[in-house]
DNA sequence: TTGTAAGCGTTATCAT
DNA sequence: ATGATAACGCTTACAA
């Protein structure tokens, strides 16, 4: 089966715990140079791999890195594992992700705890939702340092998250002055909550600015684009005065919404603006490249990382709550103007 | 610290395995009523959690199934791990993603084989180049069942695979039909190999029908589609002629040459047409919605955790070798007749 | 410099 | 019906 240490031990006519000396302490071991050599050899060409499992059950570290997230195929959340397993690969560990739907969310957490990981990254939109968040912390016995991923309102002690004011604020003026005056908000139902930030925003721009807010609940088809493809047929079929300017809280839905525009002919920035959020990689591609608010995903997963690894080393240290700066690309949907569009950013 | 099962037994004046035995005997366990219940609720409300890594290094399953993969920001691996992982973890387990870049294959793999998992999906693409994954298999020591992924030339005993054959030879004959003569293969450099079976398909084709085949090396971005939109403009700026057509051999690269393509007024499908493969979420959503291979991952994966899961319960059985039917959906990027287009499929 | 032994949290095999 | 004990592979005092 597989090499163990004893294997190499009994081949060498030593004992296990020298092996295992010579195999993970430092240099400076103490241990005669031939034994070492010779057992270094031997595990070589045996062909010992230590094994994961039982130094973790051991009790020092298991090099698991949990991430809790939503089951979902948005780019975003694609985009942002693929940068946090990038950043906990090269920090040494090894990132377990445990995605979860809204029906089993305790299910799940429940799951991720029995790995002891020595951190969790969590997605707390839909862990916090419903104070489920608070319930699940509070299960009895050890839970891992926790992180939090992207919510602005997170109640968790430590988190990282988007900070969408500067960006939003410079959108919305950006849509008023191309001439917007009713602009539109399009997302998924649940999203039009003041625990969004970005909702909230567009609510204090409103507000602030005296402008009517519109809703444009995104609903009804297989993936984000299709619904918002279908909100947007709909949406176009049914009001006689359609609105100036849309936001979408994200480029998926903001694709859709093009998709249908276009095809009823309506002109993009002509007749409506447009504009999207994440800046997905094919918005740009688009004949009429979208306006749209950058994340710096890769940025804030590496921090997120950061955070998680500094409460892991120094448990004590200062709890960290971070607000990644968002920024704004001003691309033909929203430039009615013939001027080049200007670079706006927060 | 963590409740563990000698806690309980300590709590109650039992023994830990008593404990143990309530906790997870099936229900004729040998006990009384009473201590099982005394047991059961014990551990609730103590909120006793079983320790994973001690029930993995026990012995029995690990209930880890990992994945090889990649660093890719590619959007088929972002879909293909969010199938493979709802598979399996429906089936379970948890997925333990490994990826990997050319320069790391090795120690990567090695640093898989430390987990003991009781199965692997390998994304045998780069695995195999240069003959590094015979050379890794060769590894000494136990590896754990392994299951390649989408590979139809994989060497490996058991995989899942794409057959790309009747699409190729459909989307071939539907963009010869349609009147183009000089049809070009864009992809990255790596690609134009035998071992790539959309590019094995290409050749046949155009050595069966007489034309003169062409290569587009995707080169030069720091994003697939930003790479292709680059060595399109190379393209249209350098040759006095250019193709009639385009295969391109995933989306992200038809992107690209899209939008380079309309950068330059060239008109699709009037002077070109375009094809990709994979059908992202984004293609049908362009102006000129794009012809497109679809690929049926969903199946796919599941296939796959099905392959694994039979050869982890049965190491005996049969092995499996599976190719999956790929089809072609024909969008307005290739129709140049008025007439509605045809969904055509294998 | 090396070996002995205990322990990590489980499960499983024996006694009792 | 329950308890003692060994074992999984490893790390780490402590003893020799």
């Amino acid at each position: 089966m597989r090499v163990t240490i004893k294997e190499i031990a009994r081949e060498l006519g030593l004992s296990h715990s020298t092996v295992s000396r010579v195999l993970n302490q430092r240099e400076n071991a103490m241990v005669s140079d031939t034994t070492r050599d010779r057992i270094l050899s031997a595990a070589r060409t045996m062909g010992y791999r230590p094994n994961r499992i039982a130094q973790a059950l051991k009790g020092a570290r298991s090099g698991l890195i949990g991430v809790f997230m939503p089951e979902s195929q948005e780019h975003f959340f694609s985009e942002v594992l693929f940068y946090l397993r990038r950043c906990v690969e090269l920090a040494g560990f090894e990132l377990i992700p445990f995605s979860c739907s809204p029906l089993n969310v305790e299910e799940r957490w429940l799951k991720l705890l029995r790995w002891d990981l020595e951190g969790v990254l969590v997605f707390d939109y839909l862990l916090f939702a419903d104070g489920l968040g608070q319930a699940l912390l509070q299960h009895h016995g050890f839970v891992p340092p926790i992180v939090g991923l992207f919510n602005a309102e997170s109640h968790l002690t430590e988190f990282v998250a988007f900070d969408f004011a500067p960006a939003m604020q410079d959108l919305l003026t950006h849509m008023t002055d191309q001439g917007a005056r009713t602009i539109a908000y399009a997302a998924v139902p649940g999203s039009f909550h003041v625990a969004e930030h970005r909702y909230r925003c567009y609510q204090h721009f409103m507000v602030d600015h005296e402008l009517e807010q519109h809703r444009i609940d995104v609903v009804g088809g297989t993936t984000l684009s299709e619904s918002a493809l279908l909100s947007a047929h709909e949406l176009i079929s049914r009001r006689s005065k359609l609105p100036d300017g849309i936001f979408c809280q994200n480029d998926e839905i903001a694709l859709g919404v093009y998709r249908a525009l276009r095809q009823h002919g309506v002109d993009i920035p002509g007749d409506i603006i447009l504009a999207g959020c994440d800046n997905a990689p094919f918005v740009a591609y688009l004949d009429t490249p979208l306006t749209t608010i950058v994340l710096p995903i890769a940025d804030a997963c590496q921090a997120a990382c950061q955070v998680l690894q500094r409460r892991i080393e120094q448990p004590d240290s200062e709890p960290t709550r971070r607000l990644m700066r968002t920024s704004l690309v001003i691309r033909a949907s929203t430039s009615r103007n013939s001027r080049q569009p200007v670079q706006a950013s927060s």
